[in-house]
DNA sequence: GCGACAG
DNA sequence: ATCTTGTCGC
């Protein structure tokens, strides 16, 4: 797919003022509650056989197209040849059915600053989308969305240029403030409020992600989990962003676009020249 | 100056 | 993100 919104292209020759005003007005155009056009319940994690049984029956047409489960793109990033070239990789599934996999080899422009990622990986990302056939109705972005000092990670980034509900999932916090401690253990499933601080560009309080605990041990003692931060990229609450994310986990701490993804990207760098 | 920082 | 062996725990 192609972007709809080509002003916002993370344009790695801009300057840093240049770059942070192009996320400020991102911000603006980036919608952070539910916006689907697909129900959120539908989405899952892996294929069930009662489903296989439905789509077969020959009770309705309309029925059996709506219960085929949304399209889930899960995307990710690796770096290949000493770090020069970023390798973008999406894994396109339904119902937990892997139907497309694509990827896009860039080569990396600047550094990594943290608040700038999407210009370091939002290239190689839309030039995948680009290589992409089906049409995604969510995006799962490694990385964060809402949870960003100007409210525009590269979840949002990506989302409001092809204007597709994006979630993100970042594996460490960027910004922003817990509503609860995180030291101590949040059993599976446990979510905990991640609110704007004066570091991010909206309201005291905001509620601009979450901590998800995807996944636990039992033992508090032995061993633990840290959590999941998820957060609104584009058309999508944060509430709902995080429903989404439980919904695709399948007993691992990433949900399984990331990992299918995670997997496919390094097949790619490996491709290319580890 | 100090602290803090996705991948 | 990436560089890397073994090792602890379920």
């Amino acid at each position: 797919m192609t972007p709809v919104r080509p002003e916002f292209a993370p344009d790695a020759s801009l300057s840093r003022s240049e770059m942070e005003q192009l996320q400020r007005d991102l911000a603006e155009t980036a919608v952070f509650e539910d916006e689907f056009d697909f129900d959120p319940a539908a989405v899952r994690a892996e294929s069930s056989d009662s489903e296989q049984v439905q789509l077969g029956q020959t009770t309705g047409q309309a029925e059996t197209v709506d219960s085929e489960p949304p399209v889930v793109a899960g995307v990710d990033q690796a770096f290949a040849a000493d770090g020069e070239k970023a390798v973008s990789a999406i894994v396109a599934s339904r119902g937990g059915e892997v139907i497309e996999r694509v990827h896009a080899v860039e080569p990396v422009e600047i550094p990594y600053i943290p608040g700038l990622l999407s210009f370091l990986e939002g290239g190689a990302i839309l030039s995948a989308f680009e290589a992409l056939s089906v049409e995604p109705d969510l995006a799962v972005v490694d990385g964060s969305g809402r949870i960003h000092f100007r409210q525009a990670g590269i979840a949002t980034h990506i989302g409001v240029m092809l204007d597709l509900p994006a979630v993100g999932v970042a594996k460490n916090l960027l910004c922003g403030r817990p509503r609860e401690s995180l030291d101590g253990y949040l059993p599976e499933g446990a979510r905990v409020a991640i609110e704007a601080d004066d570091s991010v560009t909206a309201p005291e309080g905001t509620v601009i992600g979450h901590a998800y605990q995807s996944r636990q041990y039992d033992n508090p003692e032995k061993r633990h989990v840290n959590p999941l931060y998820v957060s609104p990229g584009h058309r999508a609450s944060a509430d709902t962003a995080t429903d989404l994310v439980g919904r695709l986990c399948a007993g691992y701490k990433l949900p399984e676009p990331t990992r299918l993804a995670d997997q496919f990207a390094d097949e790619m760098k490996a491709d290319v020249g580890d």
